[in-house]
DNA sequence: CGTGAAATGAGAGTAACTCTCAAAATCTAG
DNA sequence: CTAGATTTTGAGAGTTACTCTCATTTCACG
């Protein structure tokens, strides 16, 4: 049932080895969301109900809300954020920021695609179509943004509340959020990566041929 | 009970006189927002229920969801964004990029701020505390962002659904919708038009010594 | 085992929204 | 000014996401 165990290691994926109570947890969150992911194939998001997806998974529907606070986050939690963050941090110093982004950017996307090529087109699918999916999901963003504004203001000597690491990190996020929409939108077929490359661009050069 | 009429005339808050029904009709979308506003003002965003709002506009709570899709439009909803969009598309098209923006974000300000101070504090301190309506905020600027970016790919020649263009402006979008929290965040002290200019200027030309 | 802690299930409750249909207000012709 | 068409409103029932509480089960660990 589960997508894909790659054979390979990525600092993305990799868990320590856990007591059997927290594995039959990580069990019960995968069976939700895979139950949830069924359910929206067959019928469509908002046709599908707490209770079915319930039901599907074989818990009751008070666990599916501890598990889950919200039915958006059933589709959509990433834990990868704090992951990122650190990657982020680990890259040496004298790295061109760009290039440190660029970097961690990159295993994002690797590590999305790993879970399996449709449940990514899905998710992406359902951002652009349901409204409350991609509110729930700018939100997360400006939350993950929250913390790599303090990142960004501590690699480049900034107060860790300076309104300009905020922008600057805002808009490096809004930005970016823009690649699962117009991908999706243009049924994915561009290469993520080359997407990554041009919104980078355009976040460190501006527009092509601006400034009339 | 309406906050302030002021004597001079604005592009943004000038209405043709209209029929008798469709005067009514903003009455009552003012009214829902009054109540809405003062009963929050009292009890607080989770406490006040649309029956309560409904109740004390004096209309029935049927009538307050066909005005509002939904609680947190009640509180945000700016019907400024085609005015600006046409303020925007109307500058001298040799004027520089970032100038243009300057201009209608103050005038965005300006807006803001005439329908009374008290106003545009509350809901910026509901941006912060509220997610759902920090969500919505999210939401509806990034349809707006999604207009400009026609308006922006227009004026540098690009595709009208440029990734670039889409990029540009929502890194745009993301980065100003930062002020208004910031703004809140510290007590509304600083001044709305240093901060605008403040975060132009990140935008135009990145962090202040940037690029280790 | 058996004891304490953590996870689950069951059920009641709230409130935001949706839909439908009938009553009321408003506009438009004659 | 009135009659008829149209638009706006109110009333009410229904759905569903989500919250809270409490009893029961499951698991860890000595």
């Amino acid at each position: 049932m589960s997508p894909m165990t790659s054979a390979h290691s990525s600092p993305l994926t990799d868990r320590p080895q856990l007591g059997l109570r927290e594995r039959k947890k990580i069990k019960t969150r995968t069976a939700i969301r895979d139950a949830t992911y069924a359910l929206i194939k067959e019928q469509g998001y908002d046709a599908t109900t707490i209770e079915q997806i319930a039901e599907r998974a074989e818990v009751s529907p008070s666990t599916v809300f501890r598990y889950f606070p919200t039915k958006e986050d059933i589709v959509l939690t990433d834990e990868y954020d704090p992951i990122l963050l650190e990657e982020l941090r680990k890259r040496p110093a004298d790295e061109p920021w760009m290039e440190s982004l660029r970097y961690v950017m990159r295993l994002a996307i690797s590590a999305g695609l790993a879970e399996g090529p449709e449940v990514v087109r899905l998710r992406s699918h359902l951002l652009v179509q349901v409204p409350a999916v991609r509110s729930r999901m700018l939100e997360s963003m400006s939350v993950t943004g929250r913390m790599l504004a303090e990142a960004v203001a501590e690699r480049n000597g900034l107060d860790r509340d300076s309104l300009e690491a905020r922008v600057y990190t805002m808009s490096l996020i809004g930005g970016l959020a823009e690649i699962s929409l117009y991908w999706a939108e243009n049924d994915f077929k561009d290469d993520l990566h080359d997407l990554l490359d041009r919104t980078l661009d355009v976040i460190e050069h501006g527009l092509p041929g601006k400034n009339a």
